[in-house]
DNA sequence: TAGTCGTGGTC
DNA sequence: TGACCAAGACT
C-alpha cells in the first residue's frame, strides 16, 4: 500500500496541484520559512481562497519575523481583519517574538522548536518542517484524515484526531524527503479538491483502484461529527462584533456604551467584553474599549 | 476528551 | 434557508 500510494499520488499532484502562492517558487525565495509559517497560521481552519489576499497583505507589510515582533497587537489585530479566530493573530505576533528572542530570528526548523511556539501544534509544526525545509515528517489535517479514513480504513469518515494518525501518514511516506513531502502536499490536495467531505468526485480520483471504501462498496459509516454550535446569538457572535467595532474604530478608544448599543442581550454583550479582556484582546480602562496596546 | 474559539461560502 | 464545512490549537 505505502509504495502504491506514493506512486498514484506524485504524478496525479504534480499535474493537478493548485497553483497556490505559498507553492510559487518566487514565494518562498522571497518570505523563506516564515512565509510558510504565516499562511500555515491562517490556514488554519480557514478556506484557502479567504486567506490568498490576507497573506500578501500581511507579509507586504511584514515581510520577517523582526518586523512583525517590533509591530503592536492593536496593529497586529486591525491586520488580521475578519480572517476569524483572531486568538490567532496574537499566538502568530508571540511566534514572532519568541523567534526574535529565542531564535536569533530565524523560524526554527526542529518539530519540538516550532511546538513549543504559540498557536503551533501538531500540524502547524510538522507543515512548516516538511514544506518550508524540506524534512520528513508525517503532516496531518482534516483533508489527509478524511482520505487515510476512506482509501486506507475503508470508512467514510475519520475517526476524531488522535496521535495514532501521525503513525497512519507515516506509514504511506516514501523514504525520500523531498517524495515524502510531495505524498503530504498531495494527500491534503486530494482531499480538499477531490475526495472532499460531502461529494468525493471518486471518477477523477487517482487513488480510485487502491481505495478500501470504494472496494467495499461506498458504505455510510456511523456519524459522529460533533454538530458545530449555532452561531447567530451566540457568544461568539458578540464577540466578533466587538473585535469589529473596535478594528473599525481605527485605533481609537471607544465607550464601552457605543459598542454593540443594539445587541438583543446585554448581558451577553458584556460577557463578551469581559472574555476579550482575559483573552488579550481588547483593554478597557477608564469606561473605555481599545485594541490591546 | 470535549468544549470553545470567527467568519463566510456552499448546497 | 439553515446546517455543514473549512491546511487547528488550546484548555
Amino acid at each position: 500500500m505505502p509504495d502504491s500510494f506514493a506512486a498514484a499520488l506524485i504524478p496525479w499532484y504534480r499535474a493537478h496541484a493548485r497553483d497556490l502562492p505559498w507553492r510559487r517558487g518566487e514565494y518562498l525565495e522571497r518570505y523563506g520559512p516564515w512565509g510558510v509559517l504565516v499562511s500555515e497560521f491562517m490556514l488554519q481552519q480557514t478556506p484557502v481562497n479567504r486567506v490568498i489576499p490576507h497573506l500578501e497583505a500581511w507579509l507586504t507589510r511584514w515581510p520577517d519575523p523582526l518586523a512583525l515582533a517590533a509591530a503592536s497587537p492593536a496593529e497586529v489585530l486591525q491586520q488580521w481583519a475578519n480572517l476569524g479566530y483572531p486568538r490567532r493573530a496574537l499566538w502568530l505576533h508571540g511566534a514572532a517574538i519568541a523567534i526574535r528572542d529565542e531564535h536569533g530570528g530565524r523560524t526554527p526548523r526542529e518539530v519540538a522548536a516550532l511546538l513549543a511556539l504559540p498557536g503551533i501544534g501538531d500540524y502547524t509544526a510538522r507543515a512548516v518542517a516538511v514544506f518550508a525545509f524540506g524534512d520528513r515528517h508525517p503532516v496531518v489535517d482534516t483533508n489527509t484524515r478524511r482520505v487515510i479514513a476512506r482509501a486506507v480504513h475503508g470508512v467514510a469518515q475519520p475517526a476524531p484526531p488522535a496521535r495514532r494518525d501521525l503513525d497512519d501518514m507515516l506509514t504511506l511516506l516514501p523514504d525520500d524527503p523531498a517524495d515524502a513531502a510531495i505524498v503530504n502536499a498531495a494527500t491534503m490536495e486530494l482531499g480538499a479538491t477531490v475526495c472532499t467531505a460531502r461529494t468525493p468526485d471518486c471518477a477523477r480520483c487517482p487513488l480510485s483502484g487502491l481505495c478500501a471504501w470504494r472496494a467495499v462498496g461506498f458504505p455510510e459509516s456511523e456519524d459522529r461529527r460533533r454538530r458545530q454550535a449555532k452561531y447567530e446569538g451566540s457568544d461568539r457572535q458578540a464577540r466578533g462584533g466587538v473585535l469589529r467595532a473596535l478594528r473599525h474604530a481605527d485605533g481609537h478608544r471607544l465607550p464601552a456604551e457605543t459598542v454593540l448599543p443594539d445587541w438583543p442581550d446585554p448581558a451577553q454583550r458584556d460577557r463578551a467584553i469581559d472574555s476579550l479582556i482575559a483573552d488579550g484582546l481588547l483593554e478597557a480602562s477608564q469606561g473605555e474599549l481599545m485594541l490591546p496596546r
